[in-house]
DNA sequence: CGTTTTTGACCGGCGC
DNA sequence: GCGCCGGTCAAAAACG
């Protein structure tokens, strides 16, 4: 709350929309130095499925965004689990994070939601904000927060996935809404693309380089996609011309 | 007046 | 068992 409305500059970041992805050059070490840029995501789920997020450019960091959900990657092997006592309540959903350079904390990505709660997070002097999906029926959350180490950063952590097109299609028939519906459409229903970790004009050479050493194996959904469908779904797009057409929803604006 | 944000309380998981 | 911590709830306030 403290820093909650900054005067902002002229060109100010406020949609993921605007994010353009990083050069090479600008990577240092993963990380980028050219603000309003989106410039790593990393995934966290096993049952993802691509929705408008897959545009955004995929590197990966060099180190995990600390979550809870990122220890239980493999499981494949071994069964801790008691067999119906710990049962998960919480059960996995698809869950994944990117960070961006940006002087706005909640990030228009097309959607809308509404904030539940705010809490402070230990180790960082930056609250964490939580906010849901307001489409009734759609479950998909998200949190934000300001990295503690560079405050400059913004993460954000998508929790689901949205059960229906971006509201702001209708009313501007955005662009990465409309990438959203191309996706759901093109499938009927559930995974169109296998592994879509799709990035817009934008070679990954260096940047993929270096999710996969940091990988190793590539326990990550997204950084384990296979070049073929990564470039297909590349093509897809720009088959289509999608990323031209697009445009910022007209309810944007600059008070958070 | 309906919707969204704020914020303290509450709850459950986890480590000690 | 207890305390810490992350996440959610819900009433009140703020907003458009």
């Amino acid at each position: 709350m403290s820093f909650g409305a900054p005067p902002p500059p002229a060109a100010v970041f406020s949609s993921i929309f605007d994010m353009m992805p990083p050069s090479d050059d600008d990577i240092i070490d993963g990380y980028n130095n050219k603000p309003n840029t989106c410039f790593a995501f990393m995934d966290l789920l096993d049952n993802y499925t691509p929705s408008f997020f897959d545009w955004l450019p995929s590197t990966t960091l060099n180190h995990p965004i600390p979550s809870p959900a990122s220890s239980n990657v493999p499981e494949s092997s071994e069964e801790k689990e008691k067999p119906e006592k710990k049962k998960q309540k919480k059960e996995r959903v698809a869950r994944f994070a990117f960070m961006t350079k940006s002087e706005v904390d909640h990030l228009d990505d097309g959607y809308r939601w509404r904030k539940y709660g705010q809490k402070a997070v230990k180790n960082s002097p930056y609250p964490r904000s939580y906010y849901r999906c307001t489409t009734a029926g759609c479950g998909v959350k998200k949190r934000v927060e300001r990295s503690s180490e560079d405050p400059s950063i913004v993460v954000t952590t998508y929790e689901g996935q949205h059960t229906h097109p971006s509201p702001n299609l209708q009313e501007a028939s955005g662009g990465a809404a409309a990438l959203n519906l191309l996706y759901t459409s093109g499938s009927g229903s559930g995974s169109i693309l296998p592994c879509s970790s799709t990035s817009i004009s934008y070679e990954t050479s260096s940047l993929k380089r270096l999710v996969e050493e940091q990988n190793g194996g590539g326990a990550l959904t997204s950084s384990s996609c296979t070049t073929s469908s990564r470039s297909s779904a590349q093509e897809l797009l720009r088959d289509n011309g999608l990323l031209q057409d697009i445009i910022l929803p007209t309810h944007i604006n600059n008070n958070t």
